[in-house]
RNA sequence: GGCGCUGUAGCCAAGUGGCUAAGGCAGCGGAUUGCAAAUCCGCCAUCAUCGGUUCGACUCCGAUCAGCGCCUCCA
């Protein structure tokens, strides 16, 4: 099966052919950096850097950039908030939005562009909007025309008619019409500004992506992606100043990710939505319960890193990756706490890698390229018939719009013929025999090149609290080798206290056919 | 009000015009074990409701109910 997409602009899947064969250029709306990132923020670049390394699977060269958004309003305003400059919080915010991406296993990125470093391509842009009649300067302002962008709206798929219909969006008497947007903003007293042909100002939102879409990867992207949230109005505005700006088609495949959305309190405010018809304080408090419910929108989301306190980025990561990513995720600790006991058993599985073959699951090279993906071929048979079918599952699941969630379930599937073949070989006793051990190792091969390509199981777990601490190691060997001893002359009480005592401090024990082995459950 | 999305087992979740509707977590039964743990095997869903199209629908269409998003410079 060759790769689909859907686009959000075409509503459908669509084969996926790029502008150039061979090559894909993505950009993805990155953070405004003015506060700390929350798990919401996380949800593009983790599934785009999937997305990447599954193309860059597939054959195909990518180019993947996410911009940073360093001179805004919400920026302005923090900054005087917090008595810093916006050039010092968007520097300390981006430095916290590198940190998370890295702890996520985000590391496909290959450029982050800063708004603040295209000024001039920016002007250039708006100024070539300005001379084919798509932009107006006002007082300073510059305002993107949209009724002389016939396609406007198509993306999103609304009209411009609709919209005024429903908002409460004062006329402004300065905009031609409400529904134009700002390409530049002039600056008040103390706010960053930037000389241009209309006076001191700053760049509107919009036109940033435009810009630096067109001066990193060229008029069109194969892949735009961002949060379901921005296609009205930022996308839609991206795309119309761009494709008025160049003349060529802007995105060949629009992805949008669904958003996050929090369980505890979304939906507690029951009853049709009607922003019209309701009291002023019942809409108020509809609002508030609309936002908390929102992450995105919410004061009080947790940042990345409170998260990553109570929860493993793996974890987090394997439970964005567990839905597919056009849907929205529910996101609570229940949620994320049930995807790390899943996660257990994989963890469980390198560890018997290790015992068995002494060799380290993390370090076994595997093939980059689907095109040399791993041979299965050998004894016993069935199980190479089985694998294949299991690969196939996966990639197929990748190929039609990047189906994680899918993938993943093949991953468990993997996980329990593996473990099947280790126990009907007898691989764990002196009996296995050196095919069931070639075989065991070419199927972790095979599970490590499929599942590097979501970016898990990459390096090993942490180590649970305690269990990495060399004091408690030896303290460990000698309670076991005591334990040994008790259970050589059948001593079972005695063993079973110890075994239900350190149970208790969160040690389990388990006794295998050729070895004792313990660990953490914390 | 306009434009959309979602509704699959106790919970999370993939998927399909017809063959057994993935997988995980929890639960139950069994194998294994001195007993456990881990692992393996087995069990656990009339796919929100109603109607239509069809030889046949959970899958397509319509309605209803429920939840949610955007329209307000949130990823």
């Amino acid at each position: 099966m060759s790769l689909r997409v859907y686009s959000t602009l075409s509503r459908q899947k669509e084969e996926f052919q790029t502008v150039v064969p061979g090559q894909v250029g993505m950009y993805l709306c990155g953070p405004t950096v003015y506060k700390p990132a929350h798990i919401g923020h996380m949800v593009g670049p983790v599934i785009f850097d999937t997305v990447k390394r599954y193309l860059t699977y597939s054959g195909y060269k990518v180019k993947f950039v996410i911009n940073i958004t360093d001179v805004d309003d919400k920026l302005i305003v923090k900054a005087a908030e917090k008595g810093t400059t916006v050039n010092a919080l968007a520097r300390e915010m981006t430095q916290d939005y590198f940190d998370n991406l890295k702890t996520m296993g985000v590391d496909t990125v290959d450029l982050f562009p800063y708004a603040t470093e295209h000024i001039p391509e920016m002007l250039s842009m708006i100024q070539t909007l300005i001379d084919k009649g798509y932009a107006y300067p006002l007082e300073g302002d510059v305002y993107f025309d949209v009724s002389k962008d016939e396609d406007y709206g198509a993306l999103s798929h609304r009209n411009v008619a609709d919209m005024m219909a429903g908002t409460r969006v004062e006329a402004s008497d300065r905009k031609r019409s409400p529904a134009d947007f700002a390409l530049w903003k002039r600056s008040k007293p103390n706010e960053p500004a930037w000389d241009s042909p209309w006076g001191q100002g700053r760049p509107g939102w919009h036109i940033e992506c435009s810009a630096m879409s067109l001066k990193h990867i060229g008029a069109t992207l194969d892949i735009h992606g961002g949060g379901l949230d921005l296609m009205f109005p930022h996308h839609e505005n991206e795309l119309a100043q761009s494709e008025s700006c160049t003349g060529h088609k802007f995105t060949r495949y629009w992805l949008h990710n669904g958003l996050m959305q929090s369980s505890k309190t979304a939906g507690k405010i029951g009853g049709q939505h009607d922003r019209h018809g309701d009291s002023p304080a019942d809409a108020l408090a509809e609002k508030e319960a609309q936002e908390a419910g929102k992450l995105a929108g919410s004061k009080g989301a947790a940042s990345v890193k409170d998260l990553f306190l109570k929860h493993a980025p793996e974890t987090v990561r394997f439970f964005l990756l567990a839905t597919h990513y056009r849907s929205p995720i529910d996101f609570n600790d229940e949620n994320i706490a049930e995807t790390g006991k899943s996660l257990e058993g994989f963890y469980r599985l390198f560890e018997l890698f290790q015992r068995i073959t002494t060799r380290d699951y993390f370090t076994l090279a595997v093939p980059q390229l689907r095109s040399g993906t791993t041979e299965l071929s050998g004894d016993p048979a069935v199980f190479f018939t089985e694998l294949t079918a299991l690969r196939n599952r996966f990639l197929d699941a990748m190929d039609d719009d990047f189906n994680t969630g899918g993938a993943i379930g093949v991953l468990f599937e993997m996980r329990k013929a593996i473990n099947g073949l280790v126990a009907a070989e007898k691989l764990e006793t002196a009996k296995g025999s050196p095919a069931g051990m070639a075989a065991f190792v070419t199927a972790m091969t095979l599970f490590r090149e499929l599942s590097s390509l979501l970016g898990i199981f990459n390096a090993p777990p942490p180590k649970k609290t305690g269990a990495d601490d060399q004091f408690a190691g030896e303290l460990m060997s000698l309670i076991l080798e005591l334990r040994a001893e008790a259970r050589t002359t059948k001593n079972w009480s005695m063993s079973d206290k110890i075994r239900d005592r350190l149970k208790a401090l969160k040690v389990i024990v388990e006794d295998r056919p050729e070895s004792v082995t313990w660990r953490r459950d914390v």
